[in-house]
DNA sequence: TCTGGGGTCCTAGGACCC
DNA sequence: TCTGGGGTCCTAGGACCC
């Protein structure tokens, strides 16, 4: 029989950490920005010690640090981070007719044909296990959508199955924020409409949601509360579609100059990963957030070019519609490219076709 | 209390064309 | 004075994920 597994390596980042210095294992860790907790930065990921402070992703460095106080506050080393992936993937790969497709850095589905799906779950944690000395967990499921949100309940270095057999049943009563692709907003406009639990949703005629949330979001998030969709693993390789840098400035921008300096550089440095494929850029958004917290974009089209100046000339030119004198907090810049005319559209599997 | 950096996809609404 | 209907393309903005 057919399945889907989803493979989620434990508290990633920090794993990596431990395994260079041994000796910070079963302390608490963060790991964020420049790894100094006194500047503008957020936290990446923290070990399931820090965690137990009530540290996460996503929060900003300074409270962090503050919630814990004798934590090991690390920089983010991607070079480390992307190495070790590299070798998880090569490890999934490796194992019997599996077909994997890279969600991540730390997972990624695979397809796998087995009678005994745990067992195969078992046998590729040891895998990994020996090759990378990371632990990780799996979710086994019928369709991509199970098997995703399965893995949560086998965490950590366990195994959990979601079919259509047990997925009201241990589904059902929860919130439908719990659901992948659901978030706070979204959640907040079903529970207006009388939804809140993933039962209620699951209940819901699909044309009922269109109204609110449109023709494809709609009925795909009813679908989503059956924990229904696809459940085909596509290897296809990833093509981006784009590349973006952002800077967060220690110090709000006020100056003009500073701005116009900013844009050159963040151009510079979108335009290393734009080199580096080789593919002309036809479109620029510049992401402003202005102090306090207003983010505004400004994109346009732009004739198909790789040439460098062109590309910041368009650049400056979206900069004039800063407002002058406001404080700036982040600048983003991201390009563009043209898309091979074989590529796949996206690396995750997109609403529509799950 | 202060909110990264890298992505993807969807929707609304305006501009424009026939 | 009252201003079609259908279509495409584009930008801005929102939402979500890791």
């Amino acid at each position: 029989m057919r399945w889907v597994l989803h493979v989620d390596l434990d508290q990633f980042i920090a794993a990596v950490e431990v395994l260079r210095r041994p000796e910070l294992a079963g302390r608490p860790i963060i790991v964020g920005g420049r790894g100094d907790p006194t500047e503008r930065a957020v936290v990446s990921t923290a070990s399931y010690e820090a965690r137990a402070f009530g540290v996460g992703s996503g929060m900003p460095l300074r409270i962090a640090a503050r919630k814990v106080p004798d934590a090991v506050i690390l920089p983010v080393d991607h070079e480390a981070y992307l190495a070790a992936s590299e070798e998880v993937m090569a490890a999934l790969r490796a194992q019997p007719g599996a077909v994997v497709q890279v969600l991540g850095w730390d997972e990624a589905f695979m397809g796998v044909e087995t009678e005994d799906p745990e067992a195969y779950a078992r046998q590729l944690q040891a895998a990994v296990l020996k090759r990378t000395r990371l632990h990780c967990s799996v979710g086994i499921g019928d369709t991509l959508v199970r098997a995703k949100v399965a893995t949560g309940f086998g965490k950590p270095a366990g195994v959990f199955r979601l079919t259509a057999a047990n997925w009201l049943e241990v589904m059902g009563s929860r919130p439908t924020r719990d659901l992948w692709g659901v978030g706070a907003k979204v959640s907040a406009r079903l529970a207006k409409l009388g939804i809140t639990t993933v039962a209620q949703l699951a209940a819901t005629d699909p044309q009922d949601l269109v109204p609110e949330f449109g023709p494809r979001m709609g009925p795909w998030y009813a679908q989503l509360g059956r924990g229904e969709g696809s459940s085909v693993v596509d290897d296809t390789p990833w093509v981006a579609h784009g590349h973006s840098r952002e800077t967060t400035f220690q110090r709000d921008l006020t100056d003009p100059a500073h701005v116009d300096e900013a844009v050159r550089e963040l151009t510079a440095r979108v335009l290393e990963d734009v080199a580096a494929e080789g593919r002309p850029v036809v479109g620029l958004t510049l992401k402003v957030r202005y102090a306090p917290f207003t983010t505004t974009t400004h994109g346009r089209k732009i004739p198909e070019t790789s040439d460098r100046d062109e590309i910041l000339a368009h650049a400056l030119g979206l900069a004039s519609a800063i407002e002058a004198g406001r404080p700036i907090r982040l600048l983003g810049l991201r390009a563009e490219m043209a898309m091979p005319d074989d590529a796949r559209q996206g690396h995750t599997p997109t609403r529509s076709g799950w």
